[in-house]
DNA sequence: TTGTATGCGTTATCAC
DNA sequence: GTGATAACGCATACAA
């Protein structure tokens, strides 16, 4: 800036606010001023900005891993963004609450405008209410904990569950199942008592088998299910609870020779571009994840924090064929 | 930092130095400090730090779009990144220059220590080089450019395609295709060119499909091959040269009641976890996106830059069933 | 309309 | 072994 000032002849402060436009500059000294920032090839230095001011343009954002889910999420946070001239940082740290910490501890240091954050398995809400300085928003997303010290965005996961039972149900199948895993993680578990909670309202017989969250584990609850149906159990229609146990599952199902929507129905979460490529396409409950990567960044500007709020996302219900449906997916020319 | 020098009874410059372990200080004061920084819950500020020291503990990356080829490049910066205690802020561009232009300036702005790009149509490396400082270091992925001014990490798309036209040869396919899009873009050219020139040595018949770069892209390009084969052309296989024109164009096959791998034989590129659930399972040609990311973090720790340098990483052809090979995929229960 | 000077929270230089 | 203090590059309060 010190050069920008002496190319232009002029000093350091109108040059600053020729670049911010702060104060009346005249007409003729701020062209002199921005011919020097060309000539010099200037660009300002948001460190120090950023010193000075407090004011960070960065907000950090925390996924659990780089499934797809998340990665949507991300593309949500980013159009957000977008126009407010604010990037991010982005760290996965998995299922471990420690590494959470400690990211958690590297973006505080940073000074970052917000924290974007999945809570993950054995999440300590007071210890980050104590770590995170009180003028740093932080807003959760996917999972929900106690106690409800931050605005929380998730999606319905109890309905999406309860749905998918309904749609079981009017297929006619009444020995159904859920693949899910054992984390201590809201989603899950919501999945879980959705799903259960509505099968015994319709008097379904329902099965709950706990695996991995991983296509290994699908794999081996998959094989779980091929073992019963040889002992007699009709297990008839099921719902995996991720992508990635669901395709795990899937590939099981398919090597055994089985045909997914005839002789078992399956139905997944989280609906992307390749779910409607398999044959037959997959019924699956799409969560709103750019949605709610949007709702994370609008919670994250607002001036009243709404602390403990948890917003909910409704879920939607794609129907394809892997439930036993004639496959409403029409692929006309367009 | 002066709240804890007073707390400890000492000055900010010893504070500093139990902080960084710069200098000795002896054991009785080193506990002192250290126990005013835990009741003060002083949390250090990097903004400061890098300020002063003018060494950032961040890098930009940016990525094309949220494509899981993109991610896993991701995965891999940050699995590299990793222990170094370096963290990086991600944003994408789609294929416009000028954005990717802003998003560089707004880069070079925050001081960062190093830029991880995939240049997009219309990448202009001369102004690049002109807008980044010589001291922050620059790589290249996924695609390269003229004049080779930075180094740059890619796939070895030449060999991949031709390597998939020799698999179409065994099979004995005699009238090949390939779907590709019109980008300027070195990945997409050199799979089209390594295509038709082996297809062309083998004395195959060769088709090229000039689609965009998506789902309704690949669909199109689907409908002129079902098209074709009405009008007497038996194309027999076809390389689709991503996977979202990958499942746009299987979706249309399916539809049309085509059986992948009988009616026609279908590869595609970059494997993904679904891959293996389709049915059949696909023949694709494999990136290793996430070494992809650990070598541009690589060469951007490297203190001897290879300007210009090209490294090519090898492919891994996937062979399953849409080849029309008998899908040699197996799954044992473990 | 413009300039001078102070301080943001560090690190680093110099002195003791 | 420790402390005072000058910068880092900017924004801004205060003068002119």
């Amino acid at each position: 800036m010190k050069d920008v000032a002496r190319a232009a002849g002029v000093s350091v402060a109108t040059v600053s606010h020729v670049l911010n436009g702060t104060r009346n500059v005249s007409h003729a000294t701020r062209e002199r001023v921005e011919e020097a920032i060309r000539s010099t090839g200037y660009s300002r230095n948001e460190i120090a900005r950023e010193l000075k001011t407090g004011a960070s343009d960065l907000v950090g954002v925390h996924i659990v891993d780089y499934n797809p889910f998340y990665t949507d999420v991300l593309r949500g946070i980013e159009r957000a963004l977008e126009g407010a001239g604010i990037r991010f940082v982005v760290a996965s740290t998995g299922e471990n609450w420690r590494r959470q910490l400690e990211l958690l501890e590297a973006m505080v240091a940073r000074r970052m405008r917000g924290l974007i954050l999945a809570p993950v398995d054995g999440f300590d809400a007071e210890r980050v209410a104590q770590i995170v300085p009180p003028d740093t928003r932080v807003v959760l997303y996917d999972r929900e904990v106690q106690p409800p010290l931050f605005p929380s965005i998730t999606s319905d996961n109890l309905s999406a569950a309860r749905e998918i039972v309904d749609h079981f149900a009017g297929h006619g199948y009444r020995n159904i199942g859920i693949i899910a895993s054992g984390e201590h993680i809201s989603s899950m578990q919501h999945r879980r008592a959705g799903f259960v909670q509505r099968a015994r309202e319709l008097g379904l017989n329902v099965y709950v088998i706990e695996t991995e969250s991983n296509e290994e584990g699908g794999r081996h609850a998959a094989y779980q299910v091929l073992e019963s149906r040889r002992n007699g159990t009709a297990l008839e229609a099921l719902l995996v609870t991720n992508n990635l146990m669901l395709t795990g599952a899937l590939s099981v199902f398919q090597s055994a020779g089985w045909k997914i929507g005839a002789d078992i129905a399956v139905a997944g979460f989280d609906h992307h571009f390749w779910c409607d490529a398999m044959a037959p396409p997959l019924t699956m409950v799409k969560q709103r994840a750019e949605l709610m990567g949007e709702r994370c960044v609008e919670w994250l500007m607002k001036s009243d924090i709404g602390v403990g709020v948890i917003e909910r996302l409704p879920t939607e219900l794609v129907i394809r064929g892997s439930c036993g449906c004639q496959s409403p997916l029409q692929l006309n020319p367009s």
